[in-house]
RNA sequence: GGCCCCAUGGUCAAUCGGUUAAGACGGGACCCUCUCAAGGUCCAAUGACUGGUUCGACUCCAGUUGGGGUCACCA
C-alpha cells in the first residue's frame, strides 16, 4: 500500500523545500513592543475602490503608529480577473495618498525580506506548504469535475442538506492514497483540497479588534486550496503568506467573518500562531432606501479616480475617511485646530461597527477646510498639477502668469478665518473666470446682470466717475470711503441707514453702488471682497473693463 | 433558507446602569456686512419593537423586526 508520502511526491516531484526551511528563510521580526505588522493585499482587478482606499489608511495608519510595517501584497491569483497594469495603478494611486508601503510590490521591483510580494511569485512557497500537508494527510487530491460538484450540489438540494463539500458529500474525501495514485497517472485532472478536522456542530470564536468576540460555526469544508491552474486560493495563500511574512494583524473587509473559522482551522492544522483580525465595516450608499456597499459599477464615487479627477484635495478625503474611522478624530481636529492625521491617536476599539453612508456633504466640508488651510504656494503647486492632468485651459491660463493666479488664489486667506468656497480644484476655474479678460469679454458680451432699476446713463455716468476717482494702494476703509463718496455725488446714500430713512432722497444705497461696480467688473453680483478684486485687477485693468462698458451702454 | 454581523437625529456619532441624551455635517432663524464665502449667536431633530434583569436601562440579557454580509477551482 502507497503512502502519503509517495503521493505527495507523485504530485510535486519538483518541490524539495521544506516548511522549516522557510521558517528559517522568514524569520520572527525584531520589532518594538506593540508594534504591528499590517498589510493591505489587494486584487490586481481594476482602479482603487474608495472602500480599500479606506482599508490601506487604517492599515498604514496602524502600522505607523505602532512603529511597525506596512505591507503592500499583491493578491494575483485569480488570473480570470486580473486586469493587466492595475497592479501598478493601485501602486501609484495609493502614493498619491501619501500611502506607501515600507516593503511590498512595487513596479519597479519588490522591496523587503519577505517577499516575493505577488503571490503568483510565491508558488514555490505553496507548493511546499501543500506538499508537507499531504504527506501529513491533511491535504488530498480530488478528483471532481464541475459537473460532479454540481451533481453533488443538487442531491444536497434535494435532501436540504447543507451545501458545501464536507463529510459524506466529500466524495473523493476517503479514497485511499492507491486510488488517488492510480488516477493521477491516468491523468485525471485534480485540485488539492484541505482536509478539514472541523465539527459543524461545535463553534469557534475568535476576539476582533474591532468588534470583540466573534463565534461561529466551525470549520468542517474540505476547500480547495490549490487550483487545477496551479495556483492558491485566497484562503490558502492568506494563511500561508500572512504566517511567513509574520503579520500580527489582518485588517479586510468585514465580509471576510463568516470565513475566518476556516483561516483559523488552518493555521490550527499547520501548527502555526494565528494573527489577530479586524474585520473593517463596508463604506455604504444610500440606494432607494437601501444601504447597500458602494458599487464601483454603479456609484462614481467607489472609484478613488473620482475625487482625484474632481480635483479633490487627497489630504481632504483622508480626513474624511479618518473622520468616519475613528469619530472623534474631528473633535480632536476642532480641539487641536489642525487636520494633522499624523498626530492623531487612532485606535481600532473606537471604530464604529456598521458602515457608514458615504456622504458628500461632509467631504466637501473637509476639504474645504483643508484647501483653506494649505498656505498659497503648496495650493498653487497642487492646483497647477491638477490643472495639467485634467483641465488644459485652465492650466494655460495659470501658468501664463503664476504670480497673477496666486494673488487670485490668496483672496481672503492669510486671515483667522479664510474664504472657503472651494471644495475641490474643480471650483476654481469657474468662481475666478472674470479676473481674465477675455472671458470677462464674453461677460459682457452676453449682458451684464445690472440692477435694473438704473437706467444706463446713471451706470455710465457713475462708472465713468469712478474709473478716475477709484482709489489704488489705501486701505480698504479709505478706499470703500472713497467708493461712498462718488456714489454720492451721483446721489446714492452713503449707508443704508440713510437710505431705509429716506428712500425717496435717493436713487439707491451704498449696496447699490457697489453692487454695480461688483458686476460690472465681475460679471456677477457675487464676488470675495471687492477692494482686494480691484488691487488683483489693477487700475488699467480696471480702466480697460470699464470703457468697454462704457462703449457698450452708449451704443 | 442556514450561519454571522449590525441597530441613538437626514448623515457621522458621544455616553462604557443614574446626563436637561454631547459634538460635527446638513437644515432653519438672527447678527455681522458693499454681495458672496466665511465668522458669531440661537433653534429644530435621535435611543426600532416587546419582554426581562435592576431601586434605576439608550446602556445588560432574550426574542421580534429591519438592514448588511456570507455560503465558488473570486478575492
Amino acid at each position: 500500500m502507497a503512502t502519503n508520502q509517495e503521493l505527495a511526491e507523485l504530485l510535486f516531484p519538483e518541490v524539495h523545500g521544506t516548511i522549516e526551511e522557510l521558517e528559517a528563510k522568514y524569520p520572527t521580526r525584531y520589532l518594538p513592543e506593540g508594534a504591528q505588522v499590517t498589510r493591505f493585499a489587494p486584487s490586481p482587478t481594476g482602479f482603487l475602490h474608495t472602500g480599500s482606499l479606506f482599508t490601506a489608511l487604517i492599515t498604514y495608519t496602524i502600522a505607523k503608529s505602532t512603529h511597525g510595517v506596512y505591507i503592500f501584497r499583491l493578491e494575483d491569483t485569480d488570473t480570470k480577473r486580473t486586469v493587466p497594469g492595475s497592479g501598478e495603478q493601485l501602486v501609484s494611486q495609493l502614493k498619491e495618498f501619501g500611502i506607501v508601503a515600507d516593503e511590498g510590490y512595487f513596479p519597479s521591483g519588490d522591496k523587503g525580506e519577505y517577499g516575493p510580494y505577488k503571490q503568483s511569485e510565491r508558488r514555490e512557497i505553496y507548493k511546499t506548504v501543500i506538499k508537507e500537508l499531504i504527506k501529513r494527510g491533511r491535504a488530498y487530491p480530488d478528483f471532481c469535475t464541475p459537473e460532479d460538484l454540481e451533481a453533488i450540489r443538487k442531491a444536497q438540494e434535494a435532501q436540504k442538506a447543507l451545501p458545501g463539500y464536507y463529510g459524506a458529500w466529500a466524495r473523493d474525501r476517503n479514497l485511499t492514497v492507491d486510488e488517488r495514485i492510480e488516477k493521477i497517472k491516468a491523468g485525471t485532472p485534480w485540485v488539492i483540497r484541505y482536509r478539514s478536522n472541523g465539527d459543524h456542530d461545535k463553534k469557534t470564536s475568535f476576539v476582533d479588534a474591532i468588534r470583540g468576540k466573534i463565534e461561529l460555526q466551525d470549520n468542517d469544508q474540505d476547500l480547495v486550496i490549490f487550483k487545477s491552474d496551479g495556483l492558491p486560493t485566497y484562503h490558502f495563500a492568506h494563511v500561508c503568506d500572512d504566517h511567513f511574512m509574520r503579520t500580527t494583524l489582518i485588517t479586510r473587509g468585514e465580509e471576510w467573518i463568516p470565513s475566518t473559522p476556516v483561516h483559523l482551522d488552518m493555521f490550527r492544522a499547520l501548527g502555526w500562531e494565528a494573527p489577530r483580525y479586524a474585520h473593517i465595516p463596508s463604506i455604504m450608499k444610500l440606494d432607494h432606501g437601501n444601504k447597500r456597499k458602494l458599487s464601483k459599477r454603479k456609484d462614481a464615487e467607489a472609484a478613488v479616480s473620482y475625487f482625484l479627477d474632481e480635483g479633490y484635495p487627497t489630504e481632504g478625503l483622508l480626513v474624511y475617511l479618518m473622520s468616519i474611522a475613528n469619530s472623534n478624530f474631528e473633535e480632536w481636529c476642532i480641539s487641536n485646530k489642525s487636520y494633522d492625521r499624523k498626530s492623531f491617536t487612532f485606535s481600532l476599539e473606537k471604530m464604529s461597527l456598521d458602515g457608514a453612508l458615504f456622504d458628500m456633504g461632509k467631504l466637501n466640508y473637509f476639504s474645504k477646510e483643508i484647501i483653506a488651510r494649505t498656505p498659497v504656494k503648496e495650493l498653487y503647486e497642487d492646483v497647477r498639477a491638477w490643472a495639467i492632468g485634467h483641465d488644459q485651459a485652465f492650466f494655460q491660463k495659470i501658468d501664463n502668469n503664476p504670480e497673477y493666479f496666486q494673488k487670485i488664489l490668496n483672496i481672503e486667506r492669510e486671515r483667522p478665518n479664510p474664504r472657503k468656497d472651494y471644495a475641490k480644484y474643480g471650483d476654481i476655474a469657474p468662481l475666478t473666470a472674470f479676473f481674465y479678460y477675455a472671458e470677462w469679454k464674453k461677460m459682457l458680451e452676453a449682458g451684464l446682470p445690472f440692477n435694473e432699476k438704473f437706467d444706463k446713463s446713471l451706470i455710465a455716468s457713475f462708472l465713468g466717475d469712478l474709473k478716475d476717482k477709484l482709489l489704488y494702494g489705501v486701505d480698504e476703509s479709505t478706499w470703500f470711503n472713497g467708493l461712498k463718496e462718488v456714489g454720492a455725488a451721483h446721489k446714492f446714500a452713503t449707508s443704508n441707514k440713510d437710505y431705509k430713512a429716506n428712500p425717496e432722497s435717493y436713487v439707491g444705497s451704498v449696496s447699490d453702488a457697489a453692487e454695480l461696480l461688483r458686476v460690472a467688473l465681475t460679471g456677477s453680483k457675487n464676488s470675495p471682497n471687492l477692494h482686494e478684486v480691484i488691487e488683483i485687477l489693477g487700475r488699467s485693468e480696471v480702466s480697460i473693463r470699464l470703457d468697454a462698458i462704457a462703449a457698450s451702454l452708449t451704443k
